[in-house]
DNA sequence: TATGAATGAGCGTTCATTCAT
DNA sequence: TATGAATGAACGCTCATTCAT
């Protein structure tokens, strides 16, 4: 076979997305380091060149992946928005985010193991929300806007609750059309504000 | 080896209860067929007699523990009871059923694919109770307690939030402590009622 | 492939008999596993049915064959039989060993690791044969035949010198032609007997 | 990496000094060419440009090492001194070569393969000192202080016996109290001398 | 001379599944 | 119904060797 050198990141980064790929359709148990290198059709040695094991590279891909993610996300709520727009954003993301990983998924022959690592990151990217969530509220809370008396504990309600309606059907193959309104409403429950003042905030 | 002739419904049964606690206890891909059968002292070939795969004992085994599961909680959810109650009795089940699953977690060798299956199994329960709940808050509009819009969205709301207090620190091994005061609260905004009303519900 | 069942012990011996001749033509890192199932025309699975690893054979193989080796010597050094008469089946029972052992080795592929082999082995029965011979000094001692100080120092002595005489020669391909009288010779010095007494003993 | 030129016969000497240590400590088998270069801080492909293969370094490292240690013994004995100081002589050298090896044995990860290796070494210069030791007892004849028929075969028992007895006990980790007077005694006898005759000589 | 990314055959091992008894 | 020896494909991984630069 033609040798074709590479820049090392450039074929790190490679494997990385190779195999992300192929966990996030397929899951861990079912994707083989052949299947990895047989994408970028070069040799199975190399794999162990750039990753000391198929375990290793589980896990980076893994962490680029939710770290990635919640860091957008992130990044989307701190941004200066009104609180609505935050959630929306958030919502939509989340639906980015389930929708990429549902075109991965080509064939369902592997559907147990992939909606387990599809549960697992998404719960994960969930739990990174807690955080940064805690923070606006805790801040709404500073405004005057809201009287929150454990504002982690609603983050983590409120962010779950939507979490639920984004994934709430058995298996998420047809979700239910999803409702802002719905939403807003929810939330402005759970905050403890007219939803009209919300849309204000 | 003696040869211990049993009722077939019986040996199914024992097979599909051990496959289940080695699941449980070390993930679908650290289980053999050899470790089910090895459990029950009988021979390898006796497994095929009974079920066609470990891919169907594996369905076999998940599906009857979800479903027992939600069976208990959706009794429980039906009983006559106040509706402050009613979610008492969820989550203490859902803790539960999280204390059972970590007792069978003797090591943490598979404690990446036990939390993957825990996650798996905790969801579907989840999901398995929006109908139950939602029949409940419907009764609860009918008798004019609350004047919920869209209660298989509330339902979902509910218990997602509540899920994701019980759930939502990451890996879930050592869980916040849990305060029920908090959920009544969090409950009664979602229902759109006062703390002292939902207690009288 | 047909389907050929053998009782397990059966079994067993194929493939540890097997094994060691395979290890002792081309030493342990030259033997593959696929080797010895080819040898035998089974799957490579079953192999694993019989050892737990490759190591587990191989310690077997030559716990066996350098066992049942001392064990021969040991027995004739041990029967009733003049010293002189021990002494030459000894080296009659050691050339035998070495012979064997070369006919094993049908090609020169892996030599430098079949002559490790062939020191280790043969090294470690003459170790394993210390003991008995110390035992037969103390008993020359005993009857007034000889007067030696160190049985144990004098029997290691006098092996390994035979041994060298067996075994001197650069890779033992070439031995040269082995002279008794020699060893007849050089016995008698190191018992302190004259040789004509040593024939009488 | 900076890329540093040096002399052929330097570079070549380094990579056999690294290999033989390797080897020494690890075996054949368990010291990979990736090992021996990485010890060095140079590219795996100069290996390839001054040996043709692993197995050649190792033939190379192998003969170095014995040929040197073989060299040093034969330089001891041809020494002008009594007979006693050679054979003294011998032994220790004999025990700095063991404590040697040893040293370099830092864990007991590889120490079969370890033991195999010592004992190929130490055979291969007991052998080694074959011919300069028959020379000795040449001269020994013709100076008329010993009359041996045959001073090849008696070199060679003379060297194994005293081999036997550094080397004797199992796996000779913990070796027995080395005792000197025991070997002269034993070599008075081989040679056919009294032991205050071989110290005169 | 020197680099180091790339190759690819081979290894030990596991395990779901089959089948003669 | 039940046994358990036997199958064979697949897997993760190692490593001596090559070659474009």
């Amino acid at each position: 076979m033609t040798r074709i050198s590479k820049p090392p990141k450039e074929r790190r980064k490679e494997i990385l997305d190779a195999a992300l790929e192929l966990f996030l359709k397929n899951g861990y148990e079912n994707t083989s380091v052949a299947d990895i290198v047989a994408r970028l059709g070069v040799a199975q040695g190399l794999f162990y060149y750039y990753f000391k094991s198929k375990e290793e590279v589980y896990r980076a891909a893994l962490e680029q992946y939710t770290d990635d993610f919640a860091l957008r996300l992130t990044a989307l709520i701190l941004e200066d928005r009104p609180f609505i727009g935050k959630i929306e954003m958030v919502v939509k993301t989340f639906e980015v985010m389930f929708a990429e990983s549902e075109h991965a998924l080509m064939d369902t022959l592997h559907l147990a193991e992939h909606i387990e690592l599809d549960n697992r990151l998404s719960l994960h990217v969930a739990q990174l929300l807690i955080e940064p969530v805690t923070g606006v509220l805790r801040e709404m809370n500073d405004k005057g806007f809201t009287r929150l008396e454990n504002t982690e504990t609603t983050a983590t309600f409120l962010i779950f609750g939507i979490y639920g309606l984004l994934h709430g059907d058995l298996e998420h193959i047809h979700r239910i059309a999803f409702d802002t309104a719905e939403v807003v409403r929810l939330t402005a429950r759970v905050l403890g504000v007219s939803e009209e003042d919300l849309k204000r905030i």
